[in-house]
DNA sequence: TCGATTGCAAGAGCGGCGCTCACATTTGTC
DNA sequence: GACAAATGTGAGCGCCGCTCTTGCAATCGA
């Protein structure tokens, strides 16, 4: 047992600029040719090192994986929480929220495929990814103000049994939000996710290029669901 | 030039029989391995040939992609126009359209990610698939009759800008709708999409399951938006 | 019916991949 | 300075997509 981060060797401050390149390098053949061409021989090389010794930072391509994972889902909730902390209404905020989540999606689509887009196949994604998730859902519901309700059909939207689900997820994510407002926020968020996998897929091109109108009507149309 | 479709050749019979068989086992390794597991040598193997064979009926990796792709829109196509077909009210066929959407979704989960996930890198979808891609949509559209219209926010839902992207997207695909349906149409969708997406991605363990409760209610409060 | 054509499969081979392992080298600690 | 841990090397295994040449057999035209 040697203190462990008291004083960082030359070691370890060369590992971790190390493991910081790997990602790098990750990132950039991600952008270039997505999650499949990712390559540790490839790093390697560009790292001007044999292949073999990326395993000594990486167990293996999975292990990357989760790294670049946890990282764009703390990136894009960082951004997100920024986005959203404006001083304006919770509408306004929640608009934000949402412009900003496109606006990362846009600029950077392969981490948003990575986190939101198809499972990777062989890949399991580790607990370790929860909690970054997680933090990404907070940061929309936390623009919507406790005290919303939905302003119609709040009776027969929510079935006995969908109700304990949704009053579960509001407790897991530490939501103070009421069950119909879950079930709202649930799907205004799987309705971005939706237009953001179409839009970036190329489901929408002939007809909404830019989709900037389409997006902002979207999630117009949706907050007005919602009694802010 | 001979007559190419009259007779069919005992070749042509041995062809196509093969093609449909490298398509079987392609669809059974998706399943098991998702589409950067597909492997021509494997179905090679499987087929009990040598692997350079398969490249006689499919010029490589991306042409079966391709033609998978293809089946797998004409199938849920197909399948979604059953669903939306019966004799009850447009709102109910619009119910069975999604409920199908989501049980083709649920059942083949590897063909729901090779037409709605993530775009495969490095594969370029050919305008082949474009006209399939449009059959599922107008499935869609066929549970929404012309008479509908938005119940509120008619007017500023729909920008100046938008109107016409909507307009034209109704033109290309023979929708005989007004903008505000559309955009209530491509939202819905959207909707829909998304929350699929969270599903088969696992995005919503813990919380949702089994979804059926939330995919319904989710579809429900999407169609009370619009007034049938 | 027979020779030429055409379609199909075999097999070898190219470069790339993830990953493992035995070995050498460097670095930090006592 | 000795020793152990961390790091890098190089060879190698089996997989991949894809190409090319070669042999063979079904098919077709005369």
């Amino acid at each position: 047992m040697r203190r462990m981060s008291e004083r960082r060797t030359p070691r370890q401050i060369a590992r971790e600029e190390t493991l910081v390149r790997i990602k790098t390098i990750a990132l950039a053949q991600l952008a270039a040719e997505g999650a499949p061409g990712l390559s540790l021989r490839a790093i390697a090389r560009e790292l001007e090192v044999v292949s073999s010794a990326v395993y000594r930072y990486f167990s293996g391509r999975d292990e990357l994986l989760t790294a670049l994972i946890v990282d764009a889902y703390g990136d894009l909730a960082a951004r997100l929480e920024a986005a959203g902390s404006g001083r304006g209404s919770a509408r306004a905020r929640w608009t934000a929220t949402c412009d900003g989540l496109r606006a990362w999606a846009v600029a950077e689509p392969h981490r948003f495929a990575l986190v939101y887009g198809s499972a990777i196949p062989g890949y399991r994604a580790p607990a370790t990814t929860i909690e970054p998730a997680a933090r990404v859902v907070r940061a929309f519901a936390a623009a919507v103000p406790p005290s919303a309700r939905r302003a119609a059909n709040d009776d027969h939207a929510v079935s006995r049994t969908l109700a304990p689900q949704l009053a579960g997820t509001a407790e897991v994510l530490d939501l103070d939000l009421e069950p119909p407002v879950v079930l709202w926020l649930v799907g205004a968020f799987a309705r971005v996710l939706g237009a953001l996998t179409l839009e970036l897929n190329g489901h929408l091109v002939g007809g909404f290029e830019p989709a900037d109108d389409l997006f902002e009507a979207l999630v117009a149309a949706e907050a007005a669901a919602l009694a802010w």
